[in-house]
DNA sequence: CTGAAAGCGCTTACAG
DNA sequence: CTGAAAGCGCTTACAG
């Protein structure tokens, strides 16, 4: 696998290198004579020369890479948003690295240190708890860095989200309007500042109404099992109950409780669920979820990143978008 | 973000790079004075050094860096593939660059490119119609490739499979001592050998039997719109039928079609599905489902590739691994 | 219109 | 025990 360099293009073109190198990037502003250029065209092909971007890299000092760092890319959420980020990627002329830490901040230290080694020109990253110290050596040495999802509380990082406590309130606000006689928040046992918006948001329409609510807060693993036997504990069908998942992990979870209990919704249980995944489409009941834009996020997340890269800055700004409720038939 | 290098610590520790790269790679061989070692470690340690990557694989022509190009990432299957096949990968000390064609030839030629000028070490690929010239050309350059899943028909490529005809038989010869009126095999309109191979070890159980089949196939796109129409047009419930959906798509369309139309199972109908997804928990009934050996297969591609690019060879072995039936409750 | 040369950050064979 | 030097494949300011 001896590839051909622009060297052996010059060689066989009996030209200079520089004058090749000038040709393929075609900045020659027209100082190079049309002959000489299809010369060296031909040859290029005939050799079948691709360029090396790793000296190009070297040279240029910088790669045309970006590292994505999502907290879990099993979840369909950061599956996705990971294929838009590298279709917004491509268009920028950036090609992505994708690492998943699964929530461990070991993985995520090691991920940026990979990427780092790597060069890549920046990073789009979803914190995960415990991931400051990482993220902090990240800013003092100036690396472009835009967060996604995700945001830090003490640190003001350029990055994308949606109004999480908002389209909570808004959820609350339609489930309250429905005269139920309870209401449960499912959610996570967490300090990710995005989730506890989740939660306030809830709380906050709770407290202006005379619902009586219930939280079930669970750990980060073990989503399955502690989700169930929260639900059975929690679970009381003789009241007109609703639940809102806060998540779609969590949603699949509580999906599944329902069914194999056969609950069935809405007639004995409403509910809503967080983001979108095929799976929700096998329920027997069409779930009314929360919809991100994932698409926006992601473009404006690698429009930022951009312009971090060309010119850095450390006041970033925050984007935010608004997720929308999609009514299905879960709710009654 | 000016990064340190070797030449920054050589200057700070007044060594020459030469000594500071022995260090930094453990190459001194007892040749460095226990002083000047711990003396350069300090320093690339005080001034935050990371090594340039770049610059080093430019040095030593190998990136350490390995493509992985998949048919559709946003299919279960091939995700979980990804996330085995990088944890195999960062064993060996590789990156994993991935990429998704979307079943696109256009779209897999282009990541061929890519990865190229980037330089990888080797790559991984699950071939989709017609990419033969893209990979023909990775052929004649010797670049080190590994297939997965997918296979080739003409060309011997070293690779991953399962063994496809032999698993649909099995499904089929359990379908057909159950005594069905009639099973659909629902398939796809291609000409990819291993999805070939599946139909083929149906028919040919099939064949030994008296039990009337029916092939459902379909094109690879509006696989849901398909598999709806389709399924109205032939499926009659009047008959016991059992339906073998072979691949986790075709299978989602599937159930949502029976969702759809309320039709229980297994009670009147009966089915299997290839591969596994979480889809499949939120159906009222458990689903039948193929498993594939994702760990094993993962894990011997990325073998495979690192023993290509340590040794390249021409004729590389094809191994084959074992899929399971799971047998739950969706066949009565 | 074209080329010689320096340099990006590394590694390593060679010399001392 | 340590260093000078060449070279990996590029780009580009400068000279002609």
């Amino acid at each position: 696998m001896k590839r051909a360099s622009i060297k052996d293009i010059a060689r066989i073109a009996e030209v200079s290198v520089a004058t090749v190198s000038y040709v393929l990037n075609k900045k020659e502003g027209s100082r190079i004579s049309e002959a000489t250029k299809t010369r060296i065209l031909d040859v290029a092909k005939s050799i079948n020369y691709t360029p090396n971007k790793i000296a190009k890299s070297l040279k240029m000092n910088k790669t045309k890479l970006i590292g994505l760092i999502v907290a879990d890319i099993s979840n369909d959420f950061y599956s996705n948003i990971a294929r838009n980020i590298e279709d917004e990627a491509m268009k920028l002329g950036y090609t992505l690295l994708i690492g998943s830490c699964d929530e461990n901040p070991e993985k995520f230290k090691k991920l940026t240190e990979l990427f780092s080694e790597q060069q890549v020109d920046g990073m789009i990253i979803a914190p995960v708890v415990d991931s400051d110290e990482a993220i902090n050596k990240l800013i003092q040495e100036e690396y472009p860095i835009v967060t996604i999802d995700r945001y830090l509380k003490n640190v003001s990082l350029p990055g994308v989200m949606i109004n999480n406590s908002e389209i909570s309130e808004q959820i609350c606000d339609h489930l309250v309007k429905k005269d139920f006689d309870e209401i449960i928040y499912v959610g996570y046992n967490t300090e990710l500042p995005h989730l506890l918006d989740r939660q306030d948001g809830f709380d906050q329409r709770i407290a202006k109404s005379d619902i009586s609510a219930k939280r079930i807060l669970i750990g980060i693993h073990n989503i399955t099992e502690e989700v169930h036997q929260k639900m059975q504990e929690n679970l009381d069908l003789s009241k007109k109950t609703a639940i809102y998942f806060s998540s779609n992990k969590l949603g699949i979870a509580g999906l599944r409780y329902l069914i194999d209990h056969s609950i069935s919704v809405p007639e004995q249980v409403s509910l809503v669920a967080f983001d979108e995944t095929e799976a929700y489409y096998l329920f027997p009941t069409e779930v009314s979820f929360v919809q991100q834009p994932l698409y926006d996020m992601a473009r404006e997340s690698v429009k930022l990143l951009d312009n971090q890269i060309n010119d850095y800055t450390t006041n970033g700004k925050r984007v935010t978008f608004h997720a929308k409720f999609m009514e299905r038939s879960s709710v009654k």
